[in-house]
DNA sequence: TTAAAAAGTGTTTTTTTTACACTTATATAA
DNA sequence: TTATATAAGTGTAAAAAAAACACTTTTTAA
């Protein structure tokens, strides 16, 4: 290898594309921008934006979400780097795909309506410019792989949340019916979670119980290390 | 967004690293460089290189690897990009790490020597430059992973192998002792594993039973599914 | 008052994982 | 030649985890 390495090397452009993941009505959804710029203008995308010189990664993906969500603390992870010659047709540029998992109750609706940007269902969702298709599948793939081996869920769901929705929110991750009473079983042997003594009657006349996190137990649990095979 | 989002954007130089694995006498090793250039001259690396406008990721670390080793068909999964500001001193550089896992007999023992590369046991590898100790402790958590949910082994022992060769690449991959007789009964389970009529007795002096490993039953098992917890 | 809709609750069966010890083959040393 | 040392090879029983399974409760609205 020469001693001027980086001399006479490519510099690239990167960009930095997020999943965006929410959960409502019992289904897993995706929050998409329509494109009013080019290229691919009026097309729908992923939100992203450009590395600048003075932060990293993560915080550009940071920053990017913030603009869009209005939200600051979220699970957020790098999924994967996208690097096809012409994965962009206007100039060479590497993606950087992250996912970030919100609670669709807590993002700022007047911020996704200034971006045109709109929740999908997954099996819903309009096709994607560029490989913002791949990208989806492959944050899919990596959600489900990580929902068996930890409580991902939580950050998806409101701060108060009954059985019932935690087990929609599974079902829909895993994409594949539960049973209820091993799913209650197995939730309640993690001893992560609270039973409040109010009640959810928006889904049922009986009502359901209002169960929160503990995060110390979650914590604690972490240490020894889960097996959340539901 | 404005529109002329390509303009006046960062372009950013692109690092491959290669976190390379090998298998030999019952302990999984490393392969690490040492520099004959700056920065950091003389000091150990891992193998890189930079990505080149006319190539993506895959095909840079492919190079990258084939330089080194002179082998192109070996296994090769894209780990996570590294992004940290001042992580390279002479200028902002991403690094896209790689790993790779090799059967250590194939490689081209003289390449490695002009590179000035040498083979190191994971717990006797020296200090690394920049970033590289995270990325492979990084490889390292994957390479675990990965262990546990298909019998990637194989692509780090030669053709030809014993049981016990099989179980002390597991053992030194998941960093504990195995119960001989439950991680036979195991692999066997699978049936992706053909005894041959011949034995080696390097090891031993009864001689151990060589198997192959059948790539044809093994897609098979890929497609319903591997459960490899050992 | 009754029908409908979702919540809540334990036990049995099956499968998977773990624990565990002696015999066999052969080269080498006495 | 015999004894010894070394690693290979082999199966079963106990424990743990996962999967299958159905009825009762509560409430509202017809």
């Amino acid at each position: 290898m020469p001693s001027n390495i980086y001399s006479n090397t490519d510099k690239i452009l990167i960009a930095v594309d997020c999943i965006i993941f929410g959960f409502d009505k019992g289904a897993l959804k995706i929050l998409l921008i329509k494109r009013d710029f080019e290229p691919e203008l009026g097309k729908w995308s992923l939100m992203g934006g450009f590395l600048k010189e003075e932060e990293n990664l993560d915080e550009a993906a940071i920053r990017i979400l913030y603009d869009l969500t209005g939200l600051r603390t979220i699970y957020m992870e790098q999924l994967y780097t996208f690097s096809k010659v012409d994965r962009d047709p206007v100039a060479r540029t590497l993606s950087v795909a992250y996912y970030a998992l919100i609670d669709i109750a807590m993002h700022d609706k007047e911020l996704i309506q200034n971006h045109s940007a709109q929740w999908f269902s997954l099996d819903k969702a309009p096709d994607l410019i560029f490989d913002h298709n791949k990208m989806v599948e492959k944050a899919i793939a990596r959600l489900k792989r990580r929902a068996l081996s930890k409580p991902i869920g939580f950050e998806l769901l409101p701060p108060k949340f009954t059985m019932r929705q935690l087990q929609k929110l599974y079902e829909s991750i895993l994409n594949k019916k539960l049973d209820k009473r091993n799913f209650i079983n197995k939730i309640n042997s993690f001893g992560i979670l609270v039973r409040l003594d109010e009640k959810d009657t928006n889904a049922s006349k009986k009502g359901a119980y209002l169960y929160t996190f503990d995060k110390v137990k979650y914590d604690e649990k972490v240490l020894e290390g889960f097996n959340f095979k539901i």
